[in-house]
Parts: structure tokens; C-alpha cells; sequence
DNA sequence: CATGTTTTGATAGTAGCTGTCATTTGCTAG
DNA sequence: CTAGCAAATGACAGCTACTATCAAAACATG
């Protein structure tokens, strides 16, 4: 299924640019401090550029901060920046979440429904975070919220994210990857997520909207029956 | 709805920007070609730089084209392209169909589903358009498809339409508006659409998309049961 | 025709991003 | 330890989207 590389969030590598290009600094999942000096170093760098920006995002707001600025609290050349994180939105946009949720998916009992399933994994991985993940997590979702181009991206990301869950909920039922009903499921879901997220009021993701979601598909049943 | 049906490029008037605006060419719902000599040149260059642009999107990319070239074609300045569009972005993405896709589903027999009506709504809108409206609209979806940017910012417009389209549902049902059982409906139905139209395979938008749509619904239901 | 208003083009400037190349830095073989 | 290699970096130059400003041109109106 033409799997569009990224997850609703990028991993690692990044692949965005279609004129080569490897960006540096890329660990994976298992993220080990091992491996050589070289390694450790990229990843520090990756992370000073990260805080560095987050930080005068904060502060200052996305759009009046520059790469230069950026480049400099990190200590590191404007180009560097650029070797590590494609665009600047893209320092912001990475995260790595999906295949931590696919896992937690896999992981429920077969017994649960497919969407509690669903429900329960997401639910798992955003219970797991540390203080301090969440206190960053909710950083990003401000900017998300407030910085249309951001919103834009992120947007995208999750769309393209349904491709993988897809592949996990396909799994989940016995049917073939890219089964159609498969796919419309998981469209709808994650249609009410991004509709709770970044319609209406918009406060962003809480760990209560899992129960908002729950019930907003129950009351779907409703208009479901008369077709 | 403003991405999916999102057709004919060339309505007249562009009617969009609520407040401020200082862009020309915002005749009012009065519509176009009455009005002085100084509105008909108005939506003239508007057009002009418009078909400009979208023929040298197709025939060169979209990043490769400059404004500057856009301008040229148009016979306008740099600067006037940018006060008529105020991005390179917006030339593709301005479209108003969500009014009458609005209307068309309130249009819809008292008595039919709101599914149904929504379905049937969107359709009668697509079906009425057009040769040379399905020519342009295909060039559209095209960029959407193959511009990450550009779909990035088109998903933003759908998920933002969904505040409209949730309005007009809510009415449909008599509960009020901003209803949450409502808004996760339109969510849903929003999001089948584009997991179709962008996800797999990803062949754009087409008419007998609306019984698929309406087939993946119905096997929703089977998985709702078990909750 | 004279007046005021809107639209336009020219110009200059900022910032994101790309490409190139010489220099430095960590790695490894001898 | 050192010589040599590959990766990472920084400096530089360049392109383009986009903004701001201001004077000239085009329309409107009496």
C-alpha cells in the first residue's frame, strides 16, 4: 500500500527530499547512547539544535525566530541546521509515536474489539509519558495550535498515518493489508480524532478525549442504522 | 469539503477573506461582470494570473515555476500577483464550493438520512459541473496529489470545512450546533473521503467514490456493534 | 477638467533553503 | 602513533518567496 514512509510523525531518516541529501543524527527507536564517539556526537547536536529551537519558539513565537538564531543558542552553523532537520517546521513536526502505538495495538488482547483496541493502545502510549515528555509534548501541541503552517504539516502527517494503522487494524481483523473496510475504519477514526483535536474549541490532545472518541462513536451507530 | 469536491476552479467571484482584506478582486456575493470598469479589470487579472499560473504549474511543476514567470505570463508585476494571491500556495487552493455544497445537502427531502444527504449533496454538486470544470478540477488534484506542500495546506482547508459541515448536519439532526455527537458524524464521513482520495493507492476524487464511501460506512457499522 | 481614491510597478530588503568547497574531526589500518 | 580515509562542519554564494514603501498611473466623481 504505497506506504507513505512517514507516519503521522517522520522517523528517523527522513527521505523528503528527493535530491539526496542524508541528514545525520539518526538512532533508532532503540535509541542507545551506544555506538562511537561519532554517533553520541550527532545526537547531542541533533538534541542542542532541538531545545535550542524549542526554547526561542517559546519564547519569541515560531515565525520571528530565524534558523540563524537557532543555529547560534546551538552553537552550530546555519548549514549544519539544515543537514540535521530539513526545514525549520521540521524541528517541531518529528516525533516517533507511530510505531510505539502500532506496538500497543498489537499488544491488547484479541478478544477486544478492534476499536477499543485502537482506543486502548493510543491511550497506553500517552499514560506512559514522563512528566517532562508530556510537559514537551504539550509545547508542541501549542505551536500545532497556533502556527497554521505547522497545523498544516501535522495534519498531513496524520493522514499519512492511516496507512500504517490501516496495515494494523487490517491485521487485527484477518483481512488482507489495504482491505478497503479495513481502511474506511480507520479513516473515520482517525476523522473524530482530528476533528476533537483541531476543530471547534481545539484545546489539543488530552488523555480524556479517548472517552470523547468512544462516545462519539457509539452515537455514530445511531445515524449508521437507516442506511 | 472544501478539499474533496473542491471543483471547478473558475468561479467567478473568489468571495473569500472575512475580515480585512486588502486583496482585490472580492466582489461580493453580487457577483462578477456587472459593476464599474475598475471590477471587471479586477476579475479579469484575477483569472489571468490564475490561468497563467495553472498552466505553467502543469507544464513545469510547481516549484519550479516562479512567481516571477507567473507575473510575465500574466502580464502583471511580481508585486500584483502577490496582492491578488497571497501566496503561490493560494493560487491552487482558493476554490468556494463549499456553499453549495452546503446548500445542496440542505437541498436534500426532509425524510432522507443525514448520510445519505450529505452523500447525495456532494455528488449533485460534482455531477453538475462541467467539462472544462472537471478538466481544471483534475489539474488540481493533480498538485494535490504530487505537491506535498500543497496537500499539506489542502488537508488543513478539509479539516477546517468540517466546522461547516458539522453545522449543516447539526441542523439536519435539530440538535444544536457544535453538537459533539454531530461533529464526530461529519468527522467520520470526512475522513472516509480522504483516506480514500489520498490514501493507497490514491487516485484523486472520483463520482463512483460516493458509493464507496457510502459501502465502507455500512461495513463500520459491524465493527461499532461490539462496543 | 479637477479632484480624490484605488491600483499598480519599481525598488529594496528579509529569511528560508540549496549547492559547493575547503577544512576539520573522528575512525581505522599499518 | 601515525597516515590516510570518510564523515561532518562552516563559510560563502545564490535563488526565490514574500513584505514594505512610495511615487506614478488608472479610474471615479463632481
Amino acid at each position: 500500500m504505497t506506504s507513505e514512509v512517514s507516519a503521522g510523525s517522520r522517523s528517523p531518516s527522513d527521505s523528503r527530499s528527493p535530491s539526496g541529501s542524508r541528514l545525520p543524527g539518526g538512532t533508532r527507536a532503540g535509541e542507545g547512547s551506544a555506538g562511537g564517539l561519532r554517533e553520541r556526537k550527532k545526537a547531542r547536536t541533533r538534541v542542542a539544535i532541538r531545545d535550542a529551537a524549542m526554547r526561542l519558539f517559546t519564547e519569541q513565537g515560531f515565525a520571528p525566530t530565524t534558523v540563524e538564531q537557532i543555529a547560534e543558542a546551538a552553537d552550530v552553523s546555519p548549514s549544519t541546521f539544515f543537514r540535521y532537520f530539513p526545514t525549520k517546521e521540521d524541528v517541531v513536526l518529528i516525533d516517533d509515536y507511530d510505531p510505539l502505538i502500532a506496538a500497543a495495538i498489537r499488544a491488547q488482547p484479541a478478544s477486544t474489539p478492534v476499536i477499543e483496541a485502537v482506543l486502548a493502545g493510543m491511550r497506553e502510549v500517552f499514560e506512559r509519558l514522563t512528566e517532562d515528555e508530556w510537559a514537551s509534548e504539550r509545547q508542541r501541541q501549542e505551536l500545532f495550535r497556533t502556527v497554521p503552517d505547522l497545523r498544516a504539516r501535522q495534519m498531513q502527517q496524520t493522514v499519512a498515518a492511516v496507512d500504517i494503522l490501516a496495515g494494523v487494524i487490517a491485521e487485527r481483523l484477518g483481512v488482507p493489508s489495504g482491505d478497503e473496510g479495513a481502511r474506511a475504519l480507520t479513516g473515520a477514526l482517525v476523522g473524530v480524532f482530528l476533528t476533537f483535536m483541531y476543530g471547534g474549541d481545539g484545546a489539543g490532545l488530552q488523555p480524556a478525549d479517548f472517552d470523547r472518541v468512544k462516545r462519539a462513536l457509539l452515537s455514530l451507530r445511531t445515524h449508521l442504522e437507516p442506511l
